[in-house]
RNA sequence: GGUCCGGUAGUUCAAUCGGCUAGAGCACCGGCCUGUCACGCCGGAAGUUGCGAGUUCGAGUCUCGUCCGGACCGCCA
């Protein structure tokens, strides 16, 4: 028997608490990003869990040492912290290094990377790309776009439970869907079918009942054979949907709130990654501007005089002249547009009472590319019944999800937004799968 | 599912009208270099041009088939 305790735990050190220690002798592990060898000893970048570390190797009795280096390998590293410039901006800390005294191989690669790693720009197909991703995600380019990925869905949390929503948790093998249609993934469950979750809807409006203000981080998979650069399968869904609102203008206030801190969040906690991928951040001011579908129809027309009127939907190529005009027009990189038809939102979504055959449901664009659904959804159990039908759907099948209307639910809405989209349009990337770690597609199952 | 584009060394790309031994950067290997930072310099190895057939004196290049991939559209976040 053995006793286990937390004591004598060696803490990581931080990239920050490294620029405070010159002069001192640590102790650090980490693998080898990339080794340049001079006449004199060789320059040795790690990587660590917060950055990339350049390490200091002297030929002198260390030849042995050196000549064993290779890429990839796990080390732990003893040196001494220094003062040094590095001008190479993605190396973090850039202004210290380790002069080493020793390094110990704890593992070595069975095989060198098939590509060239060392170089600050990946430059791979993306098929390359993705079918060595358990390898390219430790380019440093790489790694930052995830990181920045995590860290704004880190602050997508803190921010809400800033607001009193509480992080709930929802199945993700269901027995119905939320949205109908045939792009769900059908899975066999036991002796009886099931379906992938598309989306937590049904879900957060129960926990609207029982929280009034709730928020999930989680996956959700489409089946649709989708083949462009923003669609994958199998994507994550930021989601929140709030109680005793008194329209569905709330539910975009929230998100402007959420949004700003989710910037707020990257500018302190990512600067190292935005610099290296050369991102710029949007400016998220007071207000964002709001169209209805209608004037967005109207904007695209006068602005491109491409003609989308009488359109149920916005297409891509509208949706970046809007976001043109939005930004030229309101100084602002996003724009809300409202008032989709009714048939073309599902059948939770609340119509509007004084625009009948529209919704109170919304889109948000940033940077040509909608990155967001929201809206007001129905809180009465007969209206909820009534559109079902109207819908040609069967309530009785909904049954387990109509229990949150038949108990009561106050006025409520919500919205979700793509991760690896916003994601991508803040950084800039083209294609969605670029920030994500193991994209799902048509075409890719592995890794 | 539709339209368009592509597949050449480990990798990213060249190769003119169908014509000489299919080239280059990086990675890799060998040598040199006392502060590099996409280090530099010298040398080396590395190819079934996705696969199969056809036309031709001659095919990476043209034709057909096939497999794989990319961009865009529909749909969506």
């Amino acid at each position: 028997m053995k006793s286990i305790g937390d004591k004598g735990l060696t803490g990581l050190i931080s990239a920050g608490e490294l620029e405070k220690m010159t002069g001192e002798t640590v102790t650090i592990h980490g693998m080898v990003q990339r080794i340049r060898r001079l006449g004199w000893g060789a320059f040795i970048i790690l990587r660590r869990h917060d950055g990339l570390l350049q390490c200091v190797m002297g030929n002198e009795g260390n030849e042995e040492t050196l000549d064993k280096l290779e890429v990839e390998q796990s080390v732990e590293v003893v040196g001494t912290v220094k003062k040094a410039k590095i001008k190479d901006t993605s190396i973090h800390p850039n202004t210290v290094e380790l002069h080493v005294d020793s390094i110990q191989f704890i593992s070595l690669p069975a095989e060198l990377p098939p590509v060239d790693m060392t170089k600050k720009v990946l430059d791979l197909h993306i098929d390359t790309n993705l079918d060595l991703r358990p390898l390219s995600l430790r380019h440093p380019m790489e790694r930052a776009r995830l990181k920045v990925a995590e860290t704004f869905a880190s602050a997508f949390r803190s921010s809400l439970t800033g607001m009193g929503f509480t992080e709930i948790r929802t199945p993700k093998i269901c027995s119905v869907g939320a949205e109908g249609g045939a792009n769900i993934f059908k899975i066999k469950y036991f002796d009886r079918e099931a379906f992938l979750a598309q989306s937590p809807q049904f879900y957060k409006q129960m926990g609207v009942g029982v929280f009034e203000r709730v928020f999930e981080v989680g996956p959700v998979f489409r089946a649709e054979p989708h083949q462009t650069s923003r669609h994958i399968n199998e994507y994550t869904s930021l989601d929140f949907e709030m109680g005793f609102i008194t329209g569905f203008e709330e539910v975009m206030s929230v998100e402007i709130a959420v949004l700003r801190d989710c910037m707020e969040a990257l500018k302190r906690e990512c600067s190292v990654e935005l610099e290296m991928l050369n991102a710029d951040l949007p400016v998220i001011s007071e207000t964002i501007p709001s169209v209805t579908l209608e004037e967005a129809h109207r904007i695209t027309l006068e602005a491109s005089g491409k003609d989308n009127t009488g359109e149920p939907d916005l297409d891509p190529k509208e949706e970046k002249i809007l976001c043109a005009w939005s930004l030229e027009k309101w100084d602002s990189e996003f724009l809300f547009v409202t008032h989709f038809p009714t048939e073309k939102r599902p059948f939770y979504t609340m119509d509007d009472p004084e625009n009948p055959g529209t919704t109170l449901g919304f889109d948000l664009l940033f940077r040509g590319l909608e990155v967001t659904t929201g809206g007001q959804r129905i809180h009465d159990y007969d209206v909820q019944v009534e559109k079902m039908k109207a819908f040609g759907l069967d309530p009785e099948s909904f049954k387990s999800y109509l229990q949150a209307h038949k108990y009561g639910l106050p006025p409520h809405g919500g919205l979700a937004i793509g991760l690896e989209r916003i994601t991508a349009r803040i950084l800039g990337v083209d294609n969605i799968r670029l920030t994500t770690m193991f994209p799902r597609d048509v075409k890719r199952l592995t890794p």
